[in-house]
DNA sequence: AAATTTATGCAACATTGTTGCATTTACGGA
DNA sequence: TCCGTAAATGCAACAATGTTGCATAAATTT
């Protein structure tokens, strides 16, 4: 039997129960009458403590143990539907997803332009550019939108005047 | 061997220097030094003709004879690179194409907004909504966007009506 | 018509995401 | 605290979309 680099559910359990630190991913949870596990603990957590939207990739590497692929898209999944994360498909091939600010009330997210910057390839969400109506030809109705901005961000511009 | 179902070189030859229906597209081939070739006129024929932004899976059907994924993908991406068409990512896993508007000259079609039928999953061009300039945080500079309205187009919504 | 350059087809691979099914875990109640 | 049940997980397999290397075929140049 090989060592896994995971707590053991007992441990897990009384983590759960007792640490302040993820508390309030827990009570989240709890909130929502969704099943407290060890993965969707430590994926919500991670996605609380980033500054920027995360894809896949991104979080697997902080994860201390990697689950399954499977599982992660599945949990991923599972909070968006449960409107706990929002999901930020900048192409094809790059999806990142974001903790909901407004999780702790039952309100979504309102919809907001995503950065995506060229160099660093990091998203930044900018909620003071919501997403309007727009007027749209006879006959069209409009029930969601998505506004990608891409550019170079703060960040990369500083080095790009350094060199 | 196999019988294919698309015309020969040689009546390809004969057919792309005397037909008229296709003198556009290859006077917009020739006029960049591009090769004619089967696969390009026929995918530049298609494009010409649709009304709505046509993704791989539309081309292929429309296609006479469908030549190699492979190659599909090949012309789509240099036709993109040689700005005769533009492309529409909507989501991860559905990417449309459409002719440009300003094909003839060597200007590029304006960014635009992008209705999405959450229905009949058409895309339409909304060229009348340009996209503007972002009034962005101190630092981050704006090279492109995308705009995605996703809805109900004005043909579905006049079914749901009837219905 | 031959030489040269480019496009095509094929096989193989990469990435992202999904499904079915057996096993394990979380959690409410005895 | 243990038990039963419903839900979550892991595994294997698959699907969709797109890419790369290389040999062959076709388009242009001379």
């Amino acid at each position: 039997m090989e060592t896994v680099d995971r707590m053991p559910p007992k441990a897990f359990r009384e983590r759960h129960s007792k640490s302040a630190e993820d508390l309030a991913v827990v009570q989240i949870l709890k909130k929502k009458g969704i099943r407290v596990t060890q993965n969707r603990v430590e994926l919500l957590d991670i996605l609380k403590d980033a500054r920027h939207p995360l894809n896949q990739k991104d979080i697997e590497e902080q994860l201390s143990a990697t689950p399954d692929r499977v599982t992660l898209y599945r949990n991923l999944r599972f909070f968006v539907d449960h409107k706990i994360i929002h999901k930020i498909e900048i192409n094809g091939s790059l999806t990142s997803y974001s903790l909901n600010v407004s999780y702790l009330d039952e309100g979504h997210t309102a919809e907001h332009l995503h950065f995506y910057c060229s160099i660093c390839h990091k998203v930044t969400c900018m909620p003071q550019h919501g997403i309007k109506k727009y007027d749209l030809p006879e006959g069209f109705s409009q029930q969601s939108s998505k506004l990608i901005v891409n550019g170079i961000c703060n960040i990369c511009n500083k080095e790009k005047i350094k060199s």
